[in-house]
DNA sequence: GTTGCCGGGGG
DNA sequence: CCCCCGGCAAC
């Protein structure tokens, strides 16, 4: 029944098969010039539409809808599609489809003539929005939403090289809209915060429809008004809108598991760019080097690090000769637990993990510490540390941030969105600790990196303060002078600190 | 073991 | 006051 999806509407300029005039039964192909509703009494039924086609011989003639089939001739259909319907064409089956409701022209020429009455799903769109379907059979497999702005959204299927017929290729273009069709079907698409009909005066956009506006491969999503979430959304950290994005990228992958059966690389979608949310498993790759442990989310990744930390070799294009393959396993977490973990996880200070924001060495000896001279390193940090999620990024977005953050984080899970939109996760057991910054002999800590710890076990810990006056105050938090500077620099400290008193000028 | 600092003492 | 240090509790 999928199989052969038929047409519902076309657009002027659409190549199409037609019965031929002569009613021998052949198709012949056609141009399709001009659409027009028909005119019958819409309280009858659904109203359909009258294809005037222009014939190969040079004849236009008028065809219904069921009469017509798009030509195979189209390898590449692209059809602009304008809905101009109305909110009672829904039918039983798919009233479901409204939201976001697509048209896709798409229609097995080899069936040579209509597919008669019976229950056909009308596909539909709304009003104001077009969508550009682009499949195409010679790359590898693929999807992507390439546009989507201003209601306009192209999704490309690129489908496998292998499929050697011409036969399966028009079927699997065919498939391929079957899949972007169920889209429609989706829960989350089926419900864009939009009131169809009624002269619906709002387009997807003016509704909620908004495109991704960093996504480097063009996902979608819409960000939904507060008072229309999903209650299935899942609460922050991760924010709505990537949610959003691994969700409808999710139904295309979903659907093409379902149809194309490439499962590998579909988990390869979900996991290395969008994540796998089914059942809350998530697919990673774990570095099997002797004390590494590393885990990152894709496969090329996992690659790359092996290449470059555990093999040697610097090459960053992909020079690999499979080695590493051998080298890592792949594993599933529950992404729920990651979630979690994330907003257990609280930001760190990313003068802790920026190498930039650090400060070499020891201050210039002889020259005094003054209150302005730390505060820029003190009082801005701090509420950045906590105010700022994205410093999370700053943990791991490539592998070669390692030779210069060094960052030891007590949770024993870095969770590390980087800005691709896809994550990596990195465990190190034992903790392999970076310290990019060489350690002078007389300086066993660095200044900088000490310096921020405290704030970064402060905000992960949060041990409880001693309550009452009356017992010792607390461990200090902060930068304290001997930390700072050092037993060698003693004559720098505080009077405080030289006293064994509490710290002055590091005042928690 | 290290660190922060309270409590106390000597000058 | 200034300066130092024993000792304790939190790491």
């Amino acid at each position: 029944m999928h199989s052969r999806r038929l047409v519902k509407r076309s657009v002027p300029g659409s190549r199409v098969c037609a019965p031929s005039p002569t009613g021998d039964g052949a198709a012949l192909p056609g141009l399709v010039q001009a659409v027009k509703p028909e005119n019958r009494d819409p309280a009858a039924g659904p109203r359909r539409n009258v294809y005037t086609v222009l014939m190969q011989d040079g004849s236009v003639r008028e065809y219904s809808e069921e009469e017509i089939v798009v030509s195979p001739a189209q390898m590449t259909v692209k059809g602009a599609l304008k809905s101009r319907l109305k909110k009672n064409e829904k039918k039983a089956g798919h009233a479901d489809c409204q939201g976001m409701n697509k048209g896709v022209m798409m229609r097995r020429a080899a069936t040579g003539r209509a597919g008669g009455g019976g229950e056909r799903p009308r596909i539909q769109q709304h009003k104001r929005t077009r969508m550009t379907l682009d499949v195409e059979s010679d790359h590898s497999q693929n999807v992507r939403l390439l546009e989507c702005k201003d209601g306009i959204i192209s999704i490309r299927v690129s489908l496998p090289h292998f499929r050697k017929s011409a036969e399966e290729v028009d079927m699997d273009k065919v498939t391929a809209a079957m899949v972007l069709t169920s889209l429609s079907t989706s829960p989350l698409v089926r419900s864009p915060p939009v009131r169809l009909g009624e002269g619906a005066n709002g387009s997807w956009k003016e509704g909620g429809f908004m495109p991704s506006s960093h996504s480097s491969s063009g996902y979608w999503s819409w960000s939904a008004p507060s008072d229309q979430s999903n209650p299935s959304t899942p609460s922050p950290p991760l924010s709505e809108e990537k949610v959003e994005r691994w969700r409808s990228t999710r139904t295309v992958a979903c659907f093409l598991d379902d149809v194309l059966s490439h499962k590998k690389n579909l988990a390869y979608y979900e996991t290395a760019i969008f994540g796998d949310k089914k059942n809350s498993m998530k697919v990673m790759f774990k570095c099997l080097w002797k004390n590494c442990g590393k885990v990152l989310s894709t496969a090329a990744g996992i690659q790359k690090h092996i290449r470059t930390v555990h093999l040697g070799r610097n090459c960053e294009s992909e020079c690999s000769d499979g080695e590493e393959d051998f080298y890592y396993t792949e594993i599933k977490l529950n992404t729920d637990s990651v979630a979690e973990g994330l907003s257990s996880l609280s930001p760190v200070s990313p003068s802790v993990l920026s190498p930039s924001a650090a400060r070499p060495g020891a201050p210039e000896p002889g020259r005094p510490e003054t209150a302005s001279a730390r505060g820029e390193g003190g009082k801005l940090a701090t509420p950045l540390s906590r105010s700022a999620p994205s410093t999370l990024y700053l943990v791991h977005t490539d592998h070669a941030y390692q030779a210069t953050a060094p960052v030891n984080i007590p949770s024993s899970t870095n969770f590390t969105p980087n800005g691709s939109g896809s994550f990596s996760i990195s465990w190190q057991s034992p903790p392999v600790t970076f310290t990019g910054i060489p350690a002078s002999p007389t300086h066993s800590r660095s200044q900088s990196f000490v310096e921020q710890r405290p704030q970064a076990s402060t905000v992960l810990s949060s041990p409880p303060r001693a309550a009452g006056g009356l017992s010792r105050k607390s461990r200090g938090e902060g930068r304290k002078c001997r930390k700072v500077y050092g037993m060698e620099n003693r004559d720098m400290w505080c009077t405080a600190c030289r006293w064994k008193k509490a710290c002055q000028r590091f005042v928690d």
